[in-house]
DNA sequence: GTATGTGAACTATTTCACAGCT
DNA sequence: AGCTGTGAAATAGTTCACATAC
C-alpha cells in the first residue's frame, strides 16, 4: 500500500478496538469481520478496516480477522507492549482516584513516582510509593528513567510541573489542570479537561433545544 | 451569511476562547483580535474568526472583538448562560475528585444529588448533599429535575446506572467508565476514558521513535 | 456466498487571501 | 494601517463500491 498520512483519531479507534478485542479473546471468540467489530462500538465496517489497513494486512478475505492475531497487532502498534514508567504530580483528590484507578497498570503504565508540594503529605506512603516533595522531581524522573508524566495539579501550579517534567526529560504529559500548558516543540501533550467537557455537553443540550 | 454547517469540534474551542476572555477580562483587556487570542492557545487568526463567524458578527474591522462582548456571546452560546442541574452516581475516588473539583460549579454544574450503592456509603453527608442509593436514582432525578447525569462507577455498573439516568429524564451523560455506553437516540454522551488517553500517549511516542 | 483491502468519490474541516470596514 | 468576515482553495478524513481472496 502507498504511504498515507493516517488520521489523528485513528490511534483513539484502536485503542477501542484492542478493548473490544480483549472482551472478544476472553469469550473464546475467534474471529471477528469489520462488521461485526464496529456494530460493538460507533463506527461502520469501512472504517474498521481502513483503520486496520494503514498498518497492515491482517484479516482474511471471506473470514474476518483471528481476534488473537489482531489483538497482538493492535497492543504493538500501540506501544502497549511493553512498560512506560510513569510519574503522577498531585496527590489530590484527582490524583487520589488516577492513582487507584487500576486501568493504568493493566495497560503498563506503571505509577513509578508520586509528588505532592503539600509538606503534610510528603513521606507518606502510598501503595508501593511514597508521596515526594514536587521539588525533587528532576532528580527522581532522571534516576527511574520516567517517560510519562501526569499533572494533576491545581491550574496556578501546572506550568511549573510541566517544565519541571519536561526538563528531567519525560517524553509526555498528560495534563488534567484547566490550563493551556506550554511545551518544547516534539514534547507529546494531552490535554483532559473535565469542565470542557461538561460545557460541551451543554452545549449540545442549548443547541438542539 | 449562508447557514452551513459547523464542525463538531468547535464547541470545545469555544470554551477555550471563553477560557481565555475571562482571564483578559480579569486583567481589564477591552479588545483582542482574532490573532492574539489565537496565539494564546493553539490555534490561528483564520481558525478563530471563522468558529466566531458561525454563531455572528461579533468582531470590529480594524479592532478586534470587544473581550467583554465576545465573553458573554459564547457564554450564551454554550449554553452556561444557565443552571445545568446535575447527578453525581459513584462516590468512590473518582466520584470524590468529580465532586471536589470545584470548576463544575462555577459554571453553572451543580450538583443536585450523589449516588452509591454501596450501604457503607449512603446517608454520608457529601458537603450539601447526602449520599443517597443508587436505586432512588430515578425518583430522585424526576423530583429534582436533573438534567445531566455524571457517571463514574465501575464499567460493570455503568450500562445499568445509565440506563437509570435516561429513564428518569436525563438529556446528557457524561461518562467516566472505560465503556461503551448505548443511550436512547437523541440523548447526548460523551466519554472521558483515562486509560485511552495514556495509550494514545504511548501510541505518538511508540511512532516517533 | 462472505469479507478483505483499496482506489475513487465524497464529505468535513481548515487555511488562504482579499474585499471592505474602522 | 489594522483587522474582520467570508468565498474559494486546500487539506484531512470517511464512506462507497468493487476486484480479489477464502
Amino acid at each position: 500500500m502507498v504511504v498515507t498520512k493516517i488520521p489523528e483519531v485513528c490511534g483513539m479507534r484502536l485503542s477501542t478496538y484492542l478493548r473490544v478485542l480483549k472482551e472478544l479473546a476472553k469469550e473464546k471468540v475467534e474471529t471477528i469481520s469489520s462488521g461485526a467489530l464496529a456494530s460493538k462500538i460507533n463506527s461502520n465496517p469501512a472504517q474498521v478496516r481502513r483503520d486496520l489497513a494503514y498498518f497492515g494486512q491482517f484479516g482474511r478475505p471471506g473470514i474476518g480477522y483471528s481476534v488473537k492475531k489482531l489483538k497482538v497487532a493492535i497492543t504493538k502498534i500501540l506501544g502497549l507492549d511493553r512498560q512506560w514508567p510513569c510519574a503522577l504530580v498531585g496527590a489530590g483528590n484527582l490524583g487520589s482516584a488516577l492513582f487507584a484507578y487500576g486501568g493504568f497498570y493493566k495497560e503498563g503504565f506503571e505509577i513509578k513516582a508520586v509528588f505532592d508540594n503539600d509538606p503534610a503529605k510528603i513521606g507518606k506512603g502510598w501503595g508501593c510509593c511514597e508521596i515526594e516533595d514536587a521539588k525533587r522531581i528532576s532528580t527522581i524522573v532522571k534516576q527511574r528513567k520516567i517517560e510519562i508524566g501526569i499533572v494533576a495539579v491545581p491550574a496556578q501550579a501546572a506550568q511549573e510541573v510541566a517544565d519541571r517534567l519536561t526538563g528531567s526529560g519525560v517524553k509526555a504529559i498528560l495534563n488534567f489542570a484547566p490550563i493551556k500548558l506550554t511545551v518544547p516543540k516534539g514534547m507529546k501533550l494531552r490535554n483532559v479537561d473535565l469542565s470542557i467537557e461538561l460545557e460541551n455537553l451543554a452545549y449540545f443540550l442549548s443547541k438542539s433545544v
